[in-house]
RNA sequence: GGAGCGGUAGUUAAGACGGUUAUAACGCCGGCCUGUCACGCCGGAGGCCGAGGGUUCAAGUCCCUUCCGCUCCGCCA
């Protein structure tokens, strides 16, 4: 054993010091005195976020989820508190009594909002003492993620965190008053419910009272807010915690915040214009900024096109361009054979090194690319003023006119580099689509601060599932075709347009709905053309189609994702940053130690028995 | 299910070519210090290099297995 104390040690021997709160009171919080508070007595509770003690004077950082305020130990003026502050150390808790003064000449600390002042302490009292904590409580190191999550308590308590805690609940404040404004009306929809195949894995819950059977936790409110339509509450909304057992990622968890909206009497047109005020409404109250509405549209087709992706980010240009028609026939065989070629032209991009272009080669690869083939514009070593010269690996199989077709098609300039894709459609386009952002980024062309919010419109009603070799619906089943002639459906799915729209802002999907189908037989359709039989459609669905035929009225809405929401608006890396408790990547807690086993009897109460091989209960 | 990055003192990181006693900063402990504010100065403690196995005279470093965290693909109506 060292001689030194063990920090335990002198954590407890600290404790004798502890006393009640007792009738205390504080008058303030922690971030809010200025020189308007001069000579007030006052009255504040707090962590010890820093301690300088000079032996004579000792400063303490008071911290609470406010901000920051400097109280001051004085010898001459109260001796019995500043001896006893030789105690104090990082993430005590303490209460004190004291006054509010000016800090002396030249010693205000202008990057502190309570720079000017100082409290004097006359008195104080320890109301708990703390470890040492794992890490600092300060926005200027991270932690390691699995230290912050095992420690979640500790990271919230740093400003950044606290700040996204209160921006969030900003935001949910901003968005009631506004619903309520609007007539919207809160209502509370089931978290057990029923299972239904489409759409993502469920959650299951074990049911004790009807063994063998499982509730699950609902994916999204969806059908209870159309069935809520049909009872005629005309405006629905609910801050609403939705479940998806599927794969996590820096903006995905298993479980989720939406806000969800539904209308009665309502076109796309209706919804639009409410979700754009809604969302400008967040933008004043949180944030303070002005957001010009209407915002722009974008067909889906048209962002494929040009963007590559359904929720393209327009804060900066790079679009893509079809040339197909120009290199087809060129004798370099993979343009020759691909079905799509689609080329993408960065200004200035001439000067990327070939480790650059090598590191986005390996890039587009993720999304099946087999390589990527790129041209590079410069001048003409020994050729004329003005001449330019093709540094490329592909520029030797295209002839003069494809060269030229080439230059006209993309706008090719001295300084640029071009990039090209050939292939699959979807492939092409996740590719190109996504090394375009990647590149945006890497070349600074994301304008700072820029927020581009626009709502893409007439989605697909299907897409094809090469899985289950079947056409399923793009946006939910529930979506109105914009055709609804039942008959073009069935016959031609891939040709379908819903009455869908998504709002997306810098890239990321914020939100989506869509027109519902509020006849019977349009709903019956669709899961005709969706491949359900009238017996499925009928046993997982008949509860909402007997509702549509007890007069139902139009409606339509539309959901936000919270989470992604508040992610974008406080600039925060992941999800995670805005989730009080979040998961990890392998859904568990790491502060609880969820999920965990359960005992046998728990298990035969549920009528459950686990597989004998592993992981089985205590 | 798959690809990649990471795990070294309480924390954040360096060390990677196999070769003395494994570094640094911050934090922590002790002492000094009356205007600091990420206070300063002096001194000190602190390590199963994620875990297990292997190769070798010798492993933080090479090989295999495995656990944990993160990013991404698939998945997410």
């Amino acid at each position: 054993m060292s001689d030194t104390p063990l920090i335990q040690d002198l954590q407890q021997e600290h404790q004798q010091y502890i006393e009640p709160l007792g009738n205390f009171r504080r008058t303030h919080n922690c971030g809010e005195l200025t020189s308007a508070h001069l000579g007030q007595e006052v009255r504040l509770t707090g962590w010890v976020q820093f301690r300088r003690d000079h032996g004579g004077l000792i400063f303490v950082d008071l911290r609470d989820r406010a901000g920051l305020t400097q109280v001051v130990f004085v010898p001459e003026i109260a001796p019995k508190a500043h001896e006893k502050a030789h105690i104090l150390r990082s993430e005590y808790v303490l209460a004190l009594d004291g006054y509010v003064r000016a800090r002396p000449e030249g010693m205000a600390n202008p990057s502190m909002f309570t720079g000017e002042i100082e409290v004097v302490v006359r008195s104080w009292k320890l109301l708990n003492t703390s470890k040492t904590p794992p890490f600092i409580i300060e926005d200027r190191v991270d932690p390691g993620e699995n230290l912050r999550l095992e420690y979640r308590y500790l990271d919230l308590r740093r400003p950044r965190m606290t700040r996204n805690l209160m921006l969030r609940h900003n935001v949910a404040q901003s968005v009631r008053r506004y619903l309520d404004e609007n007539g919207f009306v809160e209502v509370e929809t089931p978290f057990l419910t029923k299972s239904t195949p489409e759409g993502a894995r469920d959650f299951l819950v074990p049911s004790r009272v009807n063994q063998g059977q499982f509730y699950a936790l609902p994916q999204s409110p969806q059908l209870f807010k159309q069935l809520l339509m049909v009872s005629g509450l005309d405006r629905y909304f609910q801050i609403a915690r939705c479940f998806r057992d599927e794969d996590l990622r820096a903006d995905r968890q298993p479980e989720f915040t939406q806000i969800d909206i539904e209308m009665s009497f309502v076109d796309e047109e209706a919804v639009m214009t409410m979700a754009e005020g809604l969302v400008a409404r967040v933008f004043k109250d949180a944030l303070g900024k002005e957001l010009s509405l209407p915002l722009p549209r974008m067909t889906y087709a048209d962002a494929m096109a040009k963007y590559g992706v359904d929720k393209p980010d327009i804060r900066f240009e790079l679009p893509l361009k079809d040339v197909t028609a120009v290199v087809k026939n060129s004798g370099f065989r993979l343009f020759a054979t691909a079905p799509l070629i689609k080329a993408m032209r960065v200004p200035g991009g001439e000067a990327l090194s070939r480790k650059e272009i090598d590191d986005f080669t390996e890039f587009v690869k993720i999304y099946g690319a087999q390589g990527l083939a790129w041209i590079k514009v410069r001048p003409a070593q020994n050729g004329a003023p003005g001449e330019v010269e093709w540094q490329s690996p592909i520029a030797k199989f295209l002839s003069d006119e494809e060269r030229a077709g080439l230059t006209q098609a993309l706008g090719l300039e001295i300084g640029d580099i071009a990039f090209f894709q050939a292939g699959e459609p979807g492939m092409v386009n996740a590719a190109l689509g996504n090394l375009r952002v990647k590149l945006a980024e890497h070349l600074n062309m994301v304008p700072e601060g820029s927020d581009a919010l626009l709502w893409v419109t007439d989605f697909p009603l299907f897409e094809y599932d090469e899985e289950e070799k079947r056409y399923v619906a793009c946006h939910h089943p529930f979506t109105s075709p914009q055709n609804p002639d039942v008959e073009a459906l069935t016959a031609n799915p891939a040709a379908a347009l819903a009455r869908a729209y998504d709002l997306v802002m810098n890239g990321t999907e914020l939100g989506g709905g869509s027109i519902r189908n509020h006849a019977a037989h349009i709903q019956r359709g669709m899961f005709k053309a969706l491949g359900f039989t009238e017996e499925e459609a009928e046993s997982q669905f008949g509860f909402l189609m007997q509702a549509l035929e007890m007069g139902a009225p139009p409606h339509g809405g539309i959901a936000f994702g919270l989470d992604r929401f508040i992610m974008l608006l406080a600039g925060a890396p992941s999800i995670r940053d805005v989730i009080a408790f979040p998961k990890t990547q392998k859904a568990t807690c790491l502060l609880t130690d969820a999920p965990s086993s359960v005992s046998n009897r728990q298990l035969r109460e549920l009528g459950l028995r686990l597989r004998e091989k592993e992981g089985g209960a205590k």
